[in-house]
DNA sequence: TTTTTTATTGACTGACCAGTCAATCAATAA
DNA sequence: TTATTGATTGACTGGTCAGTCAATAAAAAA
């Protein structure tokens, strides 16, 4: 029953099924007729809208990177006070939907994805320039060097990222954004201005 | 022209062609074929020594973490003041070799390997816990919760080898160990016992 | 109504690939 | 010398997959 007006439906539900795939797989080496079927659509349907596989990985790929990117601009919005935007940040970046063993195995494949597709990598770069492009204009009334303190903060929440995002389930996910908080207070305390 | 006493030899040809091409690739999705011609051998008998293409990759990553570890070990040996232990750790951990297109490409590959297979994610927490046992000793004697600053510490190590890895190459990595090492005087100086 | 546009797919192609297996060849042991 | 064992591969199989294309069907426009 082709109806007009599916385009923006059919793509959503292409990229939702691409992520829901990755998440089952936990890698890159899925097929387009697995992913198709999930959305209910034909194969061909799939490289009508996106024109091939990988240019289907990259919008996926900006679809993740968007979302993350909205929860933290609502998380900072109307947040003006320096130490709770670093503390929005942090909390917007470990909340638990991140967590999610799909999203994980996205990220993670994005990451492997950065080094053999340069599109992948930019798309990548953006996400890690604006977050410390955050931390820093947050941490620049704070500290001595805010361009350091932000490169760090950026490395911790990255690596304790990695690190429950591949830790076996039913880990407490608190313990990642408490632990960030806190090296965040060394850095405040560590280099006062 | 067969001769006896080939295996260990045809064994680490072939895992140095799987990290050589993992390398070229970027991507876990390489062939059997490919591998084989790079070791000068038919991919018949990457199949005779491995069993498969799994047990390929997982030799591959336990050589790589193998080699990481004896890097950890040869710096620790002779080093005895904490902070110097501390500080091997971190410089090891950054040290250029590491950093090799190909080896960054089988760490990043490694990780998204780690949430389908649960060998890969074995050796990878086996890694994990080592490195953090190895900082939380150096720490004991030297703040006042030595858990969580290791924790923190490897995820700034973590997260730092993230960023430069996937950095475009012609950057600095002095940068990352600086960052690291700073990272630890905070830790030192903020919880001093 | 006729034409055009959009949505959609079945059927196909050309290519590739992991893994198997029987056979060959050389060194070595009996 | 003969039998055995380790090293090695060519040839093959069963299966898969990305991408193409022409055709169909329903809206929408003319």
């Amino acid at each position: 029953m082709p109806k007009v007006g599916m385009e923006p439906i059919r793509r959503e539900a292409l990229i939702q099924a691409t992520i829901a795939e990755i998440g089952a797989k936990g890698t890159l080496d899925i097929t387009v007729s697995a992913i198709a079927r999930r959305a209910g659509v034909s194969p061909a349907l799939a490289h009508h809208y996106f024109g091939g596989k990988e240019q289907l990985f990259l919008s996926t790929m900006r679809y993740i990177l968007g979302v993350y990117g909205a929860d933290v601009r609502a998380a900072l919005r109307g947040t003006e006070a320096p130490q709770a935007r670093l503390e929005a940040l942090v909390l917007a970046g470990f909340a638990p939907e991140h967590f999610r063993r799909e999203v994980v195995s996205a990220w993670m494949n994005f990451y492997a994805l950065a080094l053999s597709s340069s599109a992948a990598a930019r798309l990548l770069s953006v996400y890690q320039r604006r977050l410390r492009a955050n931390l820093r204009h947050a941490l620049r009334p704070l500290v001595a060097d805010p361009a350091a303190a932000a490169e760090r903060i950026a490395a911790v929440i990255d690596g304790l990222y990695l690190r429950e995002g591949l830790a076996p389930r039913e880990t407490e996910h608190r313990h990642a954004a408490d632990l960030a908080m806190t090296h965040i207070q060394l850095e405040l305390k560590g280099a006062a201005q």
